[in-house]
DNA sequence: AGAAAATGAATGAACGTACGTTCGTTGTAA
DNA sequence: TTACAACGAACGTACGTTCATTCATTTTCT
């Protein structure tokens, strides 16, 4: 017989809760101001909680940035949905790279994108998780490039694992630049994008 | 223990010799640790140079970061020679393209790349010479671009401006992915860059 | 059922360290 | 004599983390 006479809340769940704020939070502190000059007294004091507090939800700075790094990794796993939603290869690489594309200029994704890589580049636990996620990305391209190819729609001398690589190059390269300089991707330069994508994978 | 300094060198080319070599020191240590990573200390030991000594040549961390971002900056000027040294467009695209691939794959540019990317969201002064130096280049690669529709040579349907920032994308994005997997860039994926590019740009 | 015990989240003072920068001094080239 | 690079101790601040303590909730026992 379980009590939850509480405030709605049981012990469990407004820990989960708290957790979860701090990780927000955490998030927000470090697009503002980037890792190593996001305090841990920074994130407390956004996320309302004490110093000590927060070390009862993780075990330390780095622990915190590392589940952020995960979390951000999770978050492009629904863009491989995509390219398995549509039986058109064509199809499916334009309708990934406008969404990817999407996700990638807004300016909180973009940034904490750029921190990540930088952090990877020392913390092997992060560029795991980078690695990793990045390397189904372009498996999933990939695959669909071949799947092309077979229906003769796409030109048969491509190296599909390579040209995967270089369309998410080129989606990355639009969607960073263009949140760097603080503007939205312009018609033009999606139309661009998909030119260059359609007309190098055409026969 | 004094530093015994070249007696054959005036005391104006020493100061310049020792400022040199704690800029150059500096970049070390940033590309192996990261600009906030890296203290004053380390850069002054490294350098073997005293605390306070390094402050008569530069008048803050800040400075010394931004210093070495707008070298940084100037090192790409030289590929934009490239692109003027070669009257066939293909081929001054193609000698650009194989160029800063060979510059930015190497793993102290492609780290240091990341580093100042990461800076320049949040330092203004930082971002200015990014921008620029980046402009300059894709306008020299959008004039050669152009150069080529005019002698009938690349599809007069791009968008010569927009397609140079696209293959600024695709050798940035080959080069930090391989730095950051710590191989150089193999011939396949070299090949697939050309192909892609050659691709998207004929007729 | 209610009393007692255990659990663990919340707190902020405290700790030790490391940081960027300043400063008075010293030695040496101009 | 002057000018200035070199020096390293010292300063004030800020950092990540620990800790003893408090308190509400949950579990165990009667």
């Amino acid at each position: 017989m379980k009590k939850i006479l509480n405030k709605n809340l049981s012990r469990d769940e407004s820990t989960r809760k708290r957790r979860e704020l701090i990780l927000e939070t955490a998030i927000e502190c470090f697009v503002l101001k980037g890792f190593h000059q996001t305090s841990i007294r920074d994130i407390a004091n956004s996320a309302s909680i004490s110093l000590g507090g927060l070390y009862n939800h993780f075990d330390s700075k780095d622990a915190l940035i590392s589940e952020i790094a995960v979390l951000e990794a999770v978050e492009l796993e629904k863009f491989e949905m995509i390219l398995a939603k549509y039986n058109d290869p064509l199809v499916a690489i334009e309708k990934f790279s406008s969404e990817y594309l999407h996700y990638i200029q807004q300016q909180p994704n973009a940034t904490l994108t750029v921190e990540i890589t930088a952090e990877a580049i020392r913390n092997p636990i992060i560029a795991e998780g980078f690695i990793a996620n990045r390397k189904k990305m372009s498996e999933s391209i990939s695959s669909v490039l071949s799947k092309g190819i077979e229906l003769k729609q796409f030109d048969p001398k491509m190296n599909t694992k390579e040209v995967a690589e270089l369309i998410i190059d080129l989606v990355e390269g639009l969607g960073l630049r263009s949140a760097f300089l603080g503007k939205k991707t312009s018609k033009v330069s999606r139309a661009s994008l998909q030119y260059m994508i359609r007309k190098c994978l055409s026969i």
